[in-house]
DNA sequence: GAAATCCCAACCGCGTGAGTAGGGATTATC
DNA sequence: GATAATCCCTACTCACGCGGTTGGGATTTC
């Protein structure tokens, strides 16, 4: 019941690609040192963000990551989703074949209130929130 | 992001002494075949909620697993902490200081703000409460 | 054209989770 | 006291995913 790395490197760099000033694309090497993530790691991560549209590229001298929408428009679950997966603890909660004991398994109920508590959470937050608290240290 | 099939076992398996009527134990095989979980796991399942103090074990014949406190005093929270670890979903937000950057860092916030809710979520909810539910079905 | 960048596929080591195997210790019951 | 039922413990296997690397290719700018 941990977080994977991917995930918590891919929300870092979403941060640091919302706290960046100016227009100009950011190159992965930069991102990667400024963060302390192996860069071959980094953009494996930046590939899956870009699948599900979080972020774009422009290839090419002088080019990089950007995000796609604006830093307010954009909750950690976005992120957490697009890296981790659907955010449910346990399958069976989810819409696939339940187990064969679903009616009258109690547990079901627990798993998924936990995930809509972190749903909650996660919906709740966006990247914007999360620079605005990094400047305040 | 997962529950293991550990936590998900072991609440099933208390949920299934709680509900128990009587004063007598519950061999471990009648659980692992009622709740089909394979014995031989469920043996160090049981084994582990043992040492937390949350089942007792009489050995020999006409022995068992039962409950050590009444259902109504043991939290979900209680149970998975024994099984899953502490309820963190991040080391870094622990006590262990293991990230350098964790002055500054954002994200950390989100992490404690979930592990928050999932420690709500999971504390305000008793076995006992489990099994009423249960009997609703 | 050269340099900077993104893109992609394949690979690897290692830990851990799930489950198995097998034998030993204890106790109720007859 | 013998037997059967039960818990107790250690060690093992097997598969998978995670973190990370390698190496090369495709674009674009200058």
């Amino acid at each position: 019941m941990k977080i994977t790395s991917r995930t918590e490197y891919g929300l870092r760099a979403m941060v640091y690609l919302a706290a960046r000033p100016g227009d100009a694309p950011a190159p992965l090497t930069e991102i990667a040192r400024s963060e302390g993530i192996p860069a071959p790691f980094l953009e494996r991560i930046l590939a899956q963000l870009r699948e599900d549209g979080l972020v774009k590229a422009t290839r090419g001298a002088s080019g990089g990551y950007a995000l796609s929408r604006s830093p307010d428009r954009v909750a950690v679950a976005d992120v957490v989703v697009a890296l981790e997966g659907p955010l449910t603890l346990v399958d069976c909660v989810g819409e696939d074949r339940s187990c064969v004991r679903a009616e009258g398994c109690a547990s079901r109920t627990v798993w998924r209130r936990i995930d809509e508590a972190i749903h909650e959470v996660l919906a709740g937050i966006s990247l914007a929130d999360l620079v605005t608290e990094g400047e305040r240290r």
